[in-house]
DNA sequence: GACTCGTTTTGAAACGATTCACGGGTTCCT
DNA sequence: AGGAACCCGTGAATCGTTTCAAAACGAGTC
């Protein structure tokens, strides 16, 4: 019942309402005597500022959206981690939406945003959404792409260069000794997985003497790793490859599972085995993973800064950050 | 810069704001005629309605407010799929805040919704919040507990029986035939932990001739597992337990690597192994790991539920709400 | 033609915080 | 003493939406 307005504040202090609006939001302006009373007055009603009426007044929000393509997937959640602590200590609050890849539930978020009026977006798009973008331009919104390069279009952009991951893994391999790599990954209608196969092709170029087969599967899961990695152990030896590049690290634990587990193949000894993502469970697998770590967190902070500085500044050019992805080496391919 | 407001729309339609406001709320007391005339105004100007002003108005969001004791676990993740999911279909929106287990961020993220006047706040408390709802409820914001149980309070709650799930495992232990059971777990701190062991006990002791056995671990992760098994795997046979239940998932992962790496103990001829809250790794673990399941999402949605009655009806009486655990049972137990 | 009903539309009054032009008061300078 | 400069505080106007009493209109009835 007891929502307390400035007016109740105003009247228990005495003073106007103008004068506890700006011991809130000014309180150099006010005498200290009078700032005092009126915190009096604020706490002993328990006064808590609508922040409805303030968004009313100022235009927009103190709120910022962000669109997650994969609620699920841990590189995401990290991402909206380095969203949310940034965006905290700043006094910005995060809305979040999972759009799980469907570009209708994309489109509910943004018109919900816009609703809003957050202060700006942040998306990792699952469609072209580069038009309904410039339109919250238009209305004083800004936003940033995540995780997707945003070249040739108005919008700033903070990804991850999926060719060089793939490159540092194969060359990761190469430099082991290893000479018939094999990639394994499918889904290739997603730019991460053939920007990687892209990376590995690259390595195995600049390296003569060295193969590259390419084992598709059609899910980028564990059990889907676990039946590619029966099929490579019923291959001779030396038909088989002698290094591994997996598109992901579940796909990477699913193999291991299949070629430790019967004991016939050693890892990395027969074949060695990276994987990307660097997932908490890399680290803890049977034989510990090597992987490709992206730096999730601080895309999502990096990627926040620059939605704050346009947000205040919309006649900045938009810019495209792309981070370089680090190998963790583990015993998986060091031994 | 284009901000379209009710005013403009009405303007460009030749009707009054009023007439374009029920177009938007109570079409059905609008002319027909009337409403698509509005409709194609409000489609031609772009206009968004302005969610601060509604809120303004009606007193309160259609914002949910849901803090989380820890993002980043999987448990918490599903609730809060099952929160959203029954929010965006009944037309409200998510707010989500992480207190990652400081009782500071929690109160700060209650004021934070408070000053949004959200239709009301689920909570995963870390600290004693009962006062602080209490204030809340009073001023028209309901409130009700997560994964912890409000009994006594003026407070609803949604949880899980942990001291069922823990009963639930090691009967099914003992029905495999184990007689000397091991409790795996730590951090006695936590009302999950002990009440887990306290199932156990409560199965043991149904059942005479079956021994309980707990081995400390100091965290409740995949490397403290592996730690364990190595310890179990120096004693003799006779000596070690030969059903282990683990207090989590992560833990029992561990020891499943610990023991089935070697090939010196089988999984489950040797020792039947079960753990809890059947992460996605435990049914592709080496050996597909039986677990306690928790109904995550269900939670999330119910907590919804009571959530948006109580809102409605401040004068509904609390409720606590007790989920029970279900058995999922793999290879780990069954062979 | 005057009347009543019922339907549709109108427009002003909220909601609560912020802003800003203004007024009253003091100090300091000339 | 007159006035400029400054400091504090005031209160009405404003943001955009919803609501609701009242007005406008049309159709039907006697």
């Amino acid at each position: 019942m007891a929502a307390r307005s400035v007016r109740d504040v105003a009247q228990h202090a005495g003073v106007s309402v103008g004068t506890v609006s700006n011991v809130l939001n000014h309180p150099e302006k006010v005498l200290p005597a009078t700032v005092v009373r009126v915190q009096e007055s604020i706490d002993q009603l328990g006064f808590i500022r609508n922040d409805a009426a303030r968004q009313l007044r100022a235009g927009r929000s103190t709120t910022i959206g962000l669109i997650l393509l994969q609620a699920s997937n841990p590189f995401f959640t990290e991402v909206a981690r380095g969203v949310e602590e940034g965006a905290s200590k700043l006094g910005f609050s995060t809305l979040l939406g999972n759009s799980a890849q469907s570009h209708r539930r994309e489109l509910a978020y943004l018109e919900l945003f816009e609703q809003q009026r957050v202060h700006g977006v942040l998306i990792s798009p699952v469609g072209d959404v580069t038009a309904r973008l410039d339109g919250l331009r238009r209305t004083g919104i800004a936003a940033v792409l995540v995780d997707r390069t945003g070249a040739g279009s108005h919008t700033s952009s903070v990804s991850v260069d999926d060719v060089a991951g793939g490159q540092l893994a194969v060359e990761h391999l190469i430099e082991q000794g290893r000479r018939r790599i094999g990639f394994l990954g499918g889904r290739f209608e997603f730019r991460q997985v053939t920007d990687r196969l892209e990376g590995a092709r690259r390595a195995v170029a600049a390296h003569p003497g060295v193969t590259l087969e390419v084992i598709e599967v059609d899910t980028l899961d564990v059990l889907a790793g676990r039946s590619a990695g029966d099929l490579l152990r019923t291959r001779a030896a030396a038909d088989r490859p002698d290094g591994i590049f997996a598109a992901n690290d579940l796909l990477a634990v699913g193999v291991l599972q299949s070629l430790v587990m019967q004991g016939e193949v050693r890892v990395p000894q027969d074949i060695a085995l990276i994987g990307y993502d660097d997932i908490d469970f890399a680290s803890t697998a049977v034989v510990p993973l090597s992987s490709i770590r992206q730096p999730s967190e601080r895309i999502g902070a990096t990627a926040l800064g620059i939605l704050l500085e346009e947000a205040e500044d919309s006649t900045l050019a938009p810019r495209q950050v792309v981070f370089q992805p680090s190998l963790v080496a583990r015993t998986s391919t060091t031994g």
